[in-house]
DNA sequence: CGTCTTAAGTCAGCCTTGTTGACTTTCCAA
DNA sequence: TTGGAAAGTCAACAAGGCTGACTTAAGACG
C-alpha cells in the first residue's frame, strides 16, 4: 500500500529515519555503556578486554579457554595477552581439567572477583538507572530488539547465559 | 518490602540479574550492529572510525571540524588521522568557511556518499530486521533505554540529530 | 602402538584507533 | 595590535584487534 501500512498494521517505525535514529541511539548509548568501567580501569593497566574476560570468567566459572574465546569473539592469541596479565596477577586462577588435562578452567580469585564486582557495579548503577527511567515494558522491548540484533552464531550464546544453562 | 514490589509496583525489572541479562544483550548486540558495515570495510583499507565519520558528516552537511570532534567524542588527532584520508581519497571534501575562515567544513563528495549509503544500508538491513522481528512497542521501548542510558554531556548531540535541529 | 586431532600457549609482526604533548598557522574579536 | 580560538601537524606511545607459524600435551582411534 502506498500509505506505509499493510492490513491495518502500521509500519511507520520501519522508515530508514527511524532506522537511523536507533542506529544513532545505539552508538552514542554504548559510549555511556562503557564509560564508567572504562573509567575505572583507567587507573590501572588493564583496558575493556580485561573488563569483558572477568565479566564472562565470572559468569561462567570453570569454563574453558576456547569457550571464552568463542563467547568473546577474538582470536587466541589476543584473548591470551589479557588472560596472562591476569592470571600474572592473581586475579585469575588457571587449572588443568580433570577430566581432560589439556583444557584449562578459568576461575577468579578473591581480588579478581573484587574487581569483577566493582567494574560491574559500576556498569549496572548506570543501567539501573535508564531501567528506572524507562520502565519495566521498555526494557522489555529494549532486550527483544537486542536480541534480534545479533549474529545467530552468538544468540546462543547469549541465551546460554540468559537462561543459566551450562 | 522483602518481596520486592513497592505500593504495589513491581520492581522485578531492577534486580542485578535483570540488569546483568541487559549487559550482555547490549555486548552481544553491538557486535551485530557493526558487523556488517565492518566486512564491506575490510576489503577496503578503512575502518569503523572511517565509517562514523562519513555517516555524521552526511548527517550533518557542512559541519565543522570541532563540532564532528564533540560528537564522535575523539581527539583532534585521531579523527584528523581518519579524516585526511577520506580527503585524499576524494570521498570527503573539507571547505573553508565563509563567516568565519577557521572553520573547515566537511561535506561528502559523490563517492563519498556512496560509500556512505552502501555502509548505512548494511546496517539498515539489520536494524531493520530486529526492528521488525520485535515490533513497534519493543522498538519504542529499545530508544528508551537507549536514550536513559546515554551521558548528559552527550544526549543533546543525540536529541539535535534525532529531531532534525542544526 | 602410531597417527591424527584438539586445546592451549607462544613468538613475531602488523594494523587501526585511541591517547598526550608540543608546535605552527590562520584569523576573529576585543 | 594582541590574545586566543580553530585547525592542522609531528612524534611517540598503548590497547587490542589480526595473521602466520610453531610447540607441547594429551585425548581419540584405527
Amino acid at each position: 500500500m502506498a500509505d506505509g501500512t499493510t492490513g491495518g498494521e502500521n509500519l511507520l517505525f520501519l522508515t530508514d529515519e527511524q532506522l537511523r535514529k536507533g542506529i544513532e541511539a545505539m552508538f552514542f548509548a554504548y559510549r555511556g555503556f562503557t564509560a564508567d568501567p572504562d573509567r575505572i580501569l583507567a587507573d590501572m593497566s588493564y583496558g575493556r578486554a580485561h573488563h569483558r574476560a572477568l565479566h564472562f570468567i565470572n559468569r561462567s566459572r570453570g569454563t574453558t579457554v576456547n569457550n571464552l574465546l568463542a563467547v568473546l569473539g577474538v582470536t587466541k592469541q589476543s584473548l591470551n595477552r589479557v588472560l596472562r596479565t591476569l592470571i600474572e596477577d592473581g586475579l585469575v586462577e588457571s587449572r588443568v581439567g580433570r577430566e581432560d588435562r589439556r583444557e584449562r578452567h578459568l576461575y577468579l580469585t578473591a581480588e579478581g572477583a573484587e574487581l569483577e564486582r566493582q567494574l560491574s557495579e559500576a556498569q549496572r548503577a548506570r543501567m539501573r538507572a535508564a531501567y528506572r527511567a524507562a520502565g519495566p515494558q521498555a526494557v522489555a522491548g529494549f532486550r527483544q530488539v537486542l536480541e534480534a540484533m545479533m549474529d545467530d552464531s552468538i544468540r546462543s550464546h547469549y541465551t546460554a547465559l540468559k537462561d543459566g544453562r551450562p
